[in-house]
Order: C-alpha cells, then structure tokens, then sequence
DNA sequence: CCGTCGATGCGCACACCGTACGCAGAGAGG
DNA sequence: CCTCTCTGCGTACGGTGTGCGCATCGACGG
C-alpha cells in the first residue's frame, strides 16, 4: 500500500485509450451481421463468443450486454437470414410458379448459409422472429389465393419435402468444404469407396454406373434432383385442389 | 527411496482391486449401447465423454481405446439406430403400403431418438455404416420392384420429405420434452403466445381458430398431417409409374 | 516357472468453451 | 459538480474433447 504504483501496467491517463467515437460501438445488429459472416465462412463449429467478440474489437463477454445467450444470437442470425427468402405475392395466375420459386429461394438460402438447417433442426423454431412470421405468412397467402381449403397441410407437405432435401444438400456440401476440394473433385475421389461399399449390395450396385456418369456436374445434378421432388409434391397437391 | 512407502494411498496389494470378469469390459458396442441410451434420456448436448464414462465405470479416456472420436461415436450410434428401421420386403402387390410402413418407421425410430436427425444434417452420412446400407439396399429393391424407372429419384423425392417432417417433429418435441410439461400441456400454454405473435398476419391468424381447436389431441394431429404430407408425395409419385 | 509383450484402462494436462459477476469508465440529468 | 445508468471488460468457474505416458493385466514363448 506505501508503493502506490505496484506491478500491473499502470492505468494511468495516457495509458489508457479513449475508446469512444472510434468503432461504431458494439450493437446487436453489428453483432448478429459479423455472427452470420462467421458462421458463414467457417461453419457452426467455429463461432465462440470470444473470436466473435475478437472479431468485433470487444471482449467475449461484452457482447452479452446485447445479447442474452449464445442460443439467442443463433436465433437472431436464423431470422435475420429468413429475410432473404423470397416469397412470391399472392394471387398470380400460375400457383406452382410462385411456389416453385418459393422453394428455390428457400433452398439457395439454405445452401448460401449451411448452418441454418442445423439450428432449425435443434431450436425447432419455438421462438419466432419477424423475418420468419412474414415468411409464414407470405406463404399462407399464396396457398390460399392457389385455393387450398387447408392452406397450412400443403405448406407442411411442400415445405417439409424442402427442408429436407435442403439440409441434406447443406451436410453435403459442409462435407465437401471441409475437403479443401471442388464439389467434382471430392466426387471423383469418392467414387472408389463409394463402389466398393455397395458390393454385395444388388440395387445400390446398380444403380452406381449410372450415378457415376452423371457425377460430371454435381451441382447440376442436385439442381435437377430437388426439381424433380418438387414436382412430385405439386403434381400430388394439385389433385387436391378443388374443381 | 530410503522409505519405500512414501505419500500416495498405498498402491498395495489389497488395496488394489482386481477388476478382471467384474464387468464385461469395455467394449465397442457397450459404449455404443450406453451412449445410446444417454442420448434418448438426455439429449444430444448431456452427453460428454466424462459422462459415458462415468456410466460405464470408466474413464472418460478410456473410451478412446475403442472409439477413435466423439464424432466416430456418433456415427456408430446412428448407423446402431437405423437398425431398428423396418422396410418390407420387395415384391409385395402394394408397394404404397410397403412405403408407407418404411416411412412410417422411419419416423417413429427419428422420433423415439430425436438426436438422430440432428446428427444426419451435421455428419451428412460420409461414412455409411452397415445397418444404414442395408436399409438403402431395401429402400432401393421395393422402389425398383414397384417399377420405378428412376429408383433413386423416386426414393430421393420420399424420403426428403419424411427427413423433413420428421427432423421439425424431433425438434418440437424436443422442446416439449424439456418444458417438463406433456404435450398438451405445452400446446395450451403456448397458445395465447402464438396467437398474440400471428396478431396483424391475416392469414396467419386467420389459421389460429382452427388449429387450436384441433389441439386438444397433438400427437393424433401430428400423426395426421405427416400421412397427408406423404398422400400427396406418393401420389405424385404414382403419376411416374410407367403405364 | 519366468520374462516379455501387446492390449487395456486411467490420471494428468492442455486448450478451449459459455457465461456469472463486479468493477471501471462515459454520458446524461439534476 | 454530483449522481445515476449504461456499456465494456478482466477474472474466474465449471465444463468440454482429447493427446500422452504410465500402470496393470492376460497370454504366450522359452
């Protein structure tokens, strides 16, 4: 107590920094928008509070003055990114033109953004954001003009098909990114053990030629595959729709 | 060294107790066992090694003798799981019903183990382990029996949907679960909620009378809404059977 | 019977995680 | 100028997955 000054990098007045006016400040927005940009480039499993904080000049645990839990900032970035589905108005002439660009937009949002069916798959959307209700209610819109009588059975048959084939595609492509390699490349070195795997089994034997040749494009193949099931799902619906 | 007994709790001869042929072991599929069952009673995110090994009267590194990563675990897990998925044989005059009871199966085993689809959308099925390729391999038989020109597409198209369906209903009941409550008691309490959030969304709320009318039995509307979502993909799909 | 060896279990340690808590400043209002 | 609220942060706690090296054990060759 006699020596004022003792160990520590003495706080004094010109040490210390003014922090104020220099970034922005930290906010929630600024926040849930660099948690997307993470969560983006390096997947799920590599956001923590402390590198987002790192990444924001902040302190991991300054970011839970703006937030409450790490469950919630997921929660926030799944509603943010819901804003980029785009939902087709109502009541254009052509129902399955605007569903089928309803659930495109649903999966290229998912593919742009692996993580979402993951986190939608463990929250199961108990809390609802904004972005996600508007989505909602967008879609309950379109079926309703399309003249569904229960609109919400044939958003729940299209959608779960949707979510399906998107969080399939999403793990697939997180396999594939984290392989360094092209989509083709990772295929093509696939291939072999795939083939050998499914010796002794007759169907899925035989069914390899045919996938391999096809394994030219990959992207394209998933392209058509989700198209084709999306068919399916309309050609069954539209036998419900009355007249 | 002069003391030949020094600190330490005397690792003497009788202290030390002979754990041979007092438990079976450790083994793969005891771990795989166990793990299993901490997964169904706890959750995907109470189990920890530390855990299982303590379940196990082991170690938690002792685990690693058997089971190369917590990743490889789960994957064992998984593939352990899909054994209890029940497709019929191929062949069979009706092959809707057959798909039916595959898809059906699927979904009761997703939903007895709600980790399941969880793990699928992160592990993407890389490594496909026995169980889940003879399960492929049936799949594939009773599409291809059933005359389907395109098999894979046609399983691809099904199954998507029932992943999709079945990944949303694990993740409700998921929450459900730890509210304590049963079901009906959730769905009643979250009611005035819901209602209050699709306040302003006209199609939305306009949905909100008739489904809580329908809530007093949640499991029974459940289980309708998956078979009408499935009607409709397989009535889509019988559109492709040639002839 | 003894010495050796491979397989097995385990304690320790490391780096990392989410987050509770209380303090240090800054800006606002009296 | 004093006070009060709001924001950021340092520290700390109790967890996590897992690499490493040691102790022990059953089996087996001499």
């Amino acid at each position: 107590m006699s020596r004022a000054e003792d160990k520590k990098p003495i706080p004094s007045v010109w040490t210390r920094e003014q922090r104020r006016s220099d970034q922005p400040a930290l906010s929630r927005a600024a926040i849930v928008r660099e948690a997307i940009a993470m969560l983006d480039a390096e997947g799920i499993e590599a956001l923590s509070m402390r590198k987002l904080g790192a990444r924001l000049n902040a302190g991991a645990t300054s970011l839970y003055r703006h937030v409450a839990t790490k469950d919630e900032l997921m929660e926030l970035a799944v509603d943010e990114v819901a804003a980029e589905i785009h939902v087709p108005q109502a009541g254009a002439p052509d129902w399955r033109a605007a569903v089928t660009e309803a659930a495109g937009s649903f999966r290229t949002t998912a593919l742009r953004h692996p993580w979402l069916t993951l986190v939608l798959g463990q929250a199961g959307l108990a809390y609802l954001g904004p972005n996600y209700m508007s989505f909602s209610e967008r879609l309950a819109a379109l079926f309703t003009a399309a003249g569904f009588p229960e609109p919400s059975r044939a958003i729940d048959a299209v959608f779960s098909y949707v979510i399906g084939m998107s969080t399939t595609e999403a793990a697939w492509l997180t396999t594939v990114a984290r392989s360094g390699e092209s989509e083709s490349e990772f295929v093509a070195r696939l291939l072999p053990a795939a083939q050998q795997a499914s010796a002794g089994y007759d169907h899925l034997a035989a069914a390899g030629p045919e996938t391999s040749a096809r394994a030219a494009d990959p992207a394209k193949l998933r392209d058509d595959k989700f198209a084709y099931g999306l068919e399916v799902v309309l050609d069954g619906l539209a036998l419900r729709l009355p007249r």
